[in-house]
DNA sequence: CCCCGGTAATTTGTATACAATAACATGAAC
DNA sequence: GTTCATGTTATTGTATACAAATTACCGGGG
């Protein structure tokens, strides 16, 4: 894709990444394009791309709405990033290099004395927490694995939810990285997928129990 | 999507599953818009769609080939799809309705009846066996988990295995769906999971021993 | 013979105009 | 007051023209 539909994807995306377009607003192709500085035809491009990302969906009628959700399609993301990231880091548990290891151990160890120090700085841990998790699915080495993971992960409500933790939440997800860190180190692929998915399913509970969905 | 580039993706979709377009060959937007009697511009929505669903894979310098595969993408998709399934198994084991599940009793039987019969009419057993997986990712019930299977399904690479199968396995496969049938009757969502999982992992080793990939 | 520029040809990207379709409002009939 | 028809408006779909980028080809020089 190229600069101008580049540009509307990003904007668009910025657009219900930060609320401003909340879920279920409708998206008209002109008011987008004057948004973004475009015509319409990069913007559809943009909306297509967006609507395979599930960002938006289509009425039957062809009008597009930012994506809204429920519990249940809640409860299903998880289930399925749970069993998908789970699956990665099996993968990763025998294919990650000694440096993408080394960076996950630094990448955590960083966090960790962040924790203890008491500086619960979000930002950073939703970074570090961001990191982490991508350098699993790299080490994985399975694009098709990855992309369907980042359909997931990317969708605002998900990635609402690390934002949400609090210091004892944070504290058990810098543990659990540990954990998962010795379990590469193991090479040991059905540990490190039993951590990976407690990690995911005490996510998605301690989410779910701070902010019950309407 | 509306009527022509509803068209033009039917059209494109079906020239990379006949083979008419085979796997690496480019795919410029004026010659299939010619084909399909449309202009490029619902050609190139149809390309999209087809470049999301993994048909048709971008260049760094955007242009369209057929997408190809190797042995090592195939192993992936299938690990993937056995995994995706037998959830989808699971999850159907105790959402399966009585009619669902009569469907697939009956399919069933009529298969086995055709192959106790010795007729080996390949493509009934192609319609057959697309007909029962499609019921179970109904009863899933889990619209992300169905987008991710068909992304993976519909790849002419994998529709390709069944076709592929000799009496024997033809025999095997309806075994094994016919045990699935009793598991989904039993509501036992862990008996489930097992079964599609060796039934996907076998059609996998079958097909990797009937056509090694180059 | 190989390599390097430069130009022509091909291909994709964007803007715009117009057509088709769906939503909406208005008003008449019951 | 409700309902249905109809015209109006808003929105999406398609075609086309042109711009930008990439590729291919050709000629000259080393």
């Amino acid at each position: 894709m190229s600069r101008a539909s580049e540009r509307a994807y990003a904007e668009i995306r910025g657009l219900i990444l930060s609320g401003d377009a909340p879920p279920g607003s409708p998206l008209t192709e002109e008011a987008l394009a004057d948004i973004c500085g475009v015509s319409r035809t990069p913007v559809r491009e943009a909306l297509r791309r967006l609507e395979s990302e599930l960002y938006v969906v289509r009425s039957e009628s062809q009008r597009l709405f930012v994506a809204s959700w429920n519990a249940e399609d809640l409860g299903e993301m998880f289930a399925l990033r749970a069993m998908l990231e789970a699956h990665a880091a099996a993968r990763a548990a025998t294919r990650i290099s000694a440096d993408a290891l080394a960076a996950l151990r630094a990448g955590n160890g960083r966090l960790a004395a962040a924790i203890a120090a008491d500086v619960p700085d979000v930002a950073t841990f939703l970074m570090e927490n961001r990191a982490f998790h991508e350098i699993v699915i790299t080490a994985a080495a399975s694009p098709r694995l990855a992309t369907m993971l980042a359909a997931l992960v990317e969708q605002p409500v998900v990635r609402r939810t690390a934002a949400r933790y609090n210091r004892a939440e944070l504290a058990r997800s810098a543990h659990e990285h540990g954990e998962l860190v010795q379990a590469f180190a193991a090479r040991d692929a059905v540990w490190a997928q039993a951590v990976m998915t407690g990690h995911i399913r005490r996510a998605f509970h301690a989410f779910s129990a701070a902010e019950p969905v309407k």
